[in-house]
Formats: structure tokens, C-alpha cells, sequence
DNA sequence: GTCTATAATTAGATAGAC
DNA sequence: GTCTATCTAATTATAGAC
């Protein structure tokens, strides 16, 4: 890609190993499995190809350790869930999906990770699925919403799927609803806005 | 890619040109602009890439041809959403949520185009919102759910995001939905039920 | 209109210097 | 651990035969 000797050179700050994961995650993201090169990777991680596949074996390899962390975003709204336990059911449900809303808006990523992968039926789609997607889906039809909000057992997938999308696509697709709207979604009122409109959604 | 050469030959009927567009259409679907390749494209189109560049004088061209046939499904959903006006508003918004509903689900390869090309600020992006994106949002904001919902201004983005989301996600990623839940949202019944749920979420 | 051949660039993976 | 050099294959675009 012509641009790409344009981009700035990132200051490298930190394991070398953890630079190249954080890169790894922000390129993935952006552009795909694909579409990603372990070249742009590199560059955005301040150092260079060869430095990747000695921490990685593959590029698939790096892919896995990017998902690992994208997942890993999930244990700071564990603690946050934890502060609503004693609030009323109602209360506690808003305060859930608040927490989900503003999730989505500080990692993007796993939105678009989810969807690259998500209409594939290769082995790493059945990977980001059994590894990741499905311990997140249990854990919501145990403790989240769906109880107390009284869903049944076989709307669940329709649930989990409809407050994925309505929750996150906005900030997965900043730029755009930035020119169609003028709202910059990324803000943190335009955040704050968009989990009220979830929570009130959900549980009016 | 080892396994485009293990790909089945498609039947070659119809003109050169439509088959290229409808090939174009699934393949940018489903791998996203870059990942696609124009030599998987004529093969899809049961012709070669030479053929590509006579009808299109670019890769670029192709996709905005191709987008130019994924915004044309809202022509059916015009009609179907005529023969819903003599009804009661609050009927009228659940009916036009529901084939809403059922258009994402006929034509997932929208949602995928949309979030594709969501987060770049390129040149594409902004075609496509001017373009696509901004005539189908003003429509919906006069003429949608947005007026007999009773939502205020302020909240059209939030709603228009949210319910796009809700209502595409599940069938932008069938695969991981069946793999995850064993629910194929593909299926009629499966359709039907994410119309019902989707509509009841909007107006209860 | 359709297809073959090829040019220029870029991809992921590897070998080896230090 | 880090980086340079290079291999093989795949990419878009082009030229030209029929």
C-alpha cells in the first residue's frame, strides 16, 4: 500500500512481544484477517517482519493472541457488575446494559472481530466461537440479563444478538455515522446518550 | 489462496456483466474490499479477470457497482411498506419493523457492506454514505419509525444504529449464531421469530 | 466481448547475521 | 531478541490476440 510509508512511526514504549499484540489488535480490527498485513503490523508496533514470527509462528497465530486480548476486555465489566448486586432487579438490568453500551464504545475491536469472523465457517471462526464467544454467552444467560428481564429460554439467541448489535454497531462504525449524522459517537455525551437509549430500549 | 482452486465452477447464464455484479456482490460480502480478489470474482462469475477490466476499469469501480446493487433491495421493502399504511400507527411501526426484519434477513450482504466500510475515512466511505447511506437515513426519519415511535431528534442516530443493529447482526453472522446456539437464523421460522422479537423491543 | 499472457507490486514465511 | 535479505506465491492492472 502506497500510504503506508506515510503512517508515523509509533514510539516504541514496552515489550517488544506486547507492542507487536497491541498493533496486532488495532490492525485486525481495522481491516480485517485479511486484509491485515503482518508488514503493517510490524510498522505499527515499531519494529519489523521478522521480529513477528519469532514471538508468532503464523499470522494465524498472532490473529489468536490479538482475540485473546480483545476477550480479555470482559473481566473489567465483571468488576463492574459486582457494584450493582444489591440495586433493585429493574434498576440492576439498566445499570447492566449501561455497562455493555459503555464497553462497546471503549473497544470497538470486538465488534469487528466478531463480525470479520463471524459468517466464516473456518477454523477460526470455531476457534473465536467455543474459546471465547460461548463462555461470554453463558455467563449473560446465567447472570445477565436475560433472567431478570424474564426473556424465555428460546429468545435467548435472538436477545443475545439484538443487544450485541444495537449496543455496538455505532461505535463500530464511528466515521461513518459521524458524516451521515454529524454525531460523533466516539464522545463521551454521544456515549452516555446511546446506553440510556439501550437501557430504556430494553427495559423501558 | 490454496482452496479458490477447489471451488465449484458456477453455471455461466445470463449476461457476462450481471453475473461479474452478483459475484462482485457475494464476494465483497463476504471477504470485505480487500481481502476480496478480482480472480475470485471471475471465478465466481464463471469468467476470467481480463473480462472484469473491460467491464470495469477498476477494482474500485467493481465495488461501487456492486454497492449500487446492494442498496437497490429497498426498492421491494418501498412496496411492501405501501400496503401498511391504512393500518393503525402502532401496527403500522411493528409491520415496518418486521420487514425491516425480514430484508436483513433476505440480504445480509448489506450489513456486511455497511460495517466494512463503516470505520475507514477514505474516499469509498464517504461515497457511500453520500451516495447510499444518508437518502435511506432521511427517508427513514420522515417517513419510518422514527415519527410514530415518537422519538425525539436527538435520538434518531442512537435509534437508526441501534435498530439496524438489533435487527442485521444475528444474519451477518448465521454461522457463528448456529455454531454458538444451534439456532440456523437463516431459517423461516428463525426469521420470523427475530421479526416478532425485534418488533415487541421497539414497540411493546 | 471474451480470453491469454504478463508486468509491477505486495503478501506470508524463512534463513541467517549480529 | 532483534533485524536484514530473500524466496515463493498471489495481488491489481495492462497489452493484445481472436
Amino acid at each position: 500500500m502506497a500510504k503506508s510509508s506515510a503512517r508515523k512511526t509509533r514510539v516504541p514504549r514496552g515489550e517488544a512481544r506486547e507492542r507487536i499484540v497491541r498493533a496486532a489488535v488495532e490492525a485486525f480490527a481495522e481491516k480485517g484477517f485479511e486484509a491485515a498485513s503482518t508488514r503493517d503490523i510490524a510498522q505499527r508496533a515499531g519494529t519489523d517482519q521478522g521480529l513477528l514470527t519469532y514471538h508468532f509462528p503464523s499470522k494465524d497465530a498472532l490473529w489468536r493472541a490479538a482475540a485473546d486480548r480483545v476477550f480479555g476486555i470482559f473481566e473489567s465489566l465483571d468488576d463492574r457488575l459486582a457494584s450493582l448486586e444489591h440495586a433493585d432487579p429493574k434498576e440492576r438490568s439498566r445499570g447492566v446494559i449501561r455497562e455493555f453500551v459503555r464497553l462497546m464504545a471503549k473497544h470497538p475491536e470486538f465488534f469487528r472481530f466478531m463480525v470479520d469472523c463471524g459468517n466464516r465457517t473456518d477454523a477460526r471462526q470455531r476457534w473465536l466461537v467455543d474459546t471465547h464467544i460461548k463462555p461470554r454467552f453463558e455467563y449473560m444467560k446465567e447472570h445477565g440479563v436475560a433472567r431478570v428481564a424474564g426473556i424465555e429460554e428460546a429468545a435467548v439467541p435472538h436477545a443475545f444478538y439484538a443487544l450485541a448489535g444495537a449496543a455496538a454497531l455505532i461505535f463500530a462504525v464511528a466515521p461513518n455515522c459521524r458524516r451521515l449524522t454529524g454525531l460523533d459517537p466516539r464522545k463521551p455525551d454521544a456515549i452516555e446518550a446511546h446506553a440510556e437509549f439501550i437501557a430504556n430500549l430494553v427495559v423501558p
